[in-house]
DNA sequence: AACACGGGGAT
DNA sequence: ATCCCAGTGTT
């Protein structure tokens, strides 16, 4: 076992000293922005998330204006920094906050933890950056930074391992500045006990660290899940009529949810359309005898964490607007009013890329 | 307890 | 290719 209290006083003798790392929400008190920030952060890195915080800010200076915001154009500025249950949950606690605490953001560590979209790291780092109270937070530069030092190799994705990692995170924490302790302890995981290649030579530590004594540094942390995997095929009919273009929001629990897309057609494999076959396809599912392909493009395939987006993109132009395609989300809207609407990565990568010549086949 | 949820950068 | 990132909500 390590020796707790040197690790405590190394890491805050290190953060005083030799702690550079700068960032525009670091020393902020201002709950409203510190949240804001810390949504931001999850599972997100922090160059990632720096233009967004700041811009997030300029538009919603403040918690009321986020509580009385439009959703969608919430979703416009979140869009492209994925994970959008974020988006939502923000805008909900926002509203949430207005209604039941008179627009105040709580300060008791319960209460914040009850808020959507808020677990136990946030409300650590909350409590603690904006109130200085004694709650360590438990993030992936803590498991790992604590997984090294203790050389401890129970999974830290398990039932187990996350109880001991608390109990650890919650002894080795400052109990007399608790929020420079945290803001140190993931600055130090981010910028000297990194995933790979960590600084351990130049570590203030490495003469108290478990890893680094039996060189384990390189196969801890430990983790016991292993990510599944499937590929999706999205083939999406870009449809005009009238000067419009048919678009939807996606509602459905699943991928993008809150953001906009043209008709989609999932296959469970690769539908390889050509023509002939998407002709088929509209005339025969909508009844119509006249309709013009003008463009057919593949995709740029997009990674997910567990999913490979494939699929195609097509033109269609119709001379009026076909009553079958107007569904419940359906909307037709102009080129601008599509502009201001939210869309993922893969849709918006079709439209900015470069494609010349079109992909046909 | 297991799983889904985006996108980007480093190796 | 693979890993991982200032995690959380749902089933």
């Amino acid at each position: 076992m390590i020796r707790d209290k040197s690790f405590t006083s190394i890491l805050m003798q290190w953060d005083k000293n030799e702690n550079h790392r700068k960032m525009p929400w670091k020393g902020e008190k201002d709950p409203y922005k510190v949240w804001v920030s810390e949504i931001i952060l999850q599972q997100t890195r922090v160059e990632q998330g720096w233009m967004y915080y700041e811009r997030f800010l300029i538009q919603f200076p403040d918690l009321i204006s986020l509580a009385k915001a439009k959703d969608d154009d919430v979703f416009k500025l979140w869009e492209g920094l994925g994970y959008y249950s974020r988006c939502k949950n923000l805008i909900h606690t926002a509203r949430y906050i207005y209604d039941n605490y008179e627009g105040k953001f709580p300060e008791n560590y319960e209460d914040i933890l009850s808020l959507k979209g808020i677990g136990p790291y946030t409300a650590a780092a909350i409590v603690s950056f904006c109130f200085n109270k004694p709650y360590a937070v438990l993030d992936g530069n803590v498991f790992r930074v604590l997984s090294r030092i203790s050389g401890n190799s129970i999974p830290i994705d398990s039932a187990e391992g996350k109880i001991w990692y608390t109990k650890l995170a919650d002894k080795l924490l400052d109990k007399i500045l608790p929020g420079k302790y945290n803001q140190a302890i993931m600055d130090f995981g981010a910028t000297i006990c990194k995933p790979m290649l960590p600084l351990c030579a130049a570590c203030p530590a490495n003469n108290i660290c478990v890893a680094y004594d039996k060189t384990m540094v390189n196969i801890l942390p430990v983790k016991e899940k292993v990510l599944k995997k499937r590929i999706r095929w999205f083939s999406y009919f870009i449809i005009k009529a009238e000067g419009k273009v048919l678009v939807r929001k996606r509602t459905e629990n699943d991928i993008w949810q809150n953001l906009f897309e043209y008709f989609l057609i999932e296959t469970p494999a690769n539908p390889e359309w050509d023509f002939s076959a998407i002709s088929t396809l509209f005339k025969t599912q909508l009844g119509i005898n006249h309709l013009t392909i003008s463009n057919i493009s593949v995709a740029k395939p997009q990674q997910l964490t567990h999913q490979l987006i494939k699929g195609y993109f097509v033109h269609l132009e119709f001379s009026s607007m076909p009553e079958v395609l107007k569904s419940k989300n359906a909307m037709w809207l102009t080129d601008t009013a599509v502009s201001n609407l939210p869309f993922p990565k893969f849709i918006n990568e079709y439209f900015s890329s470069p494609k010349s010549p079109p992909a046909l086949f």
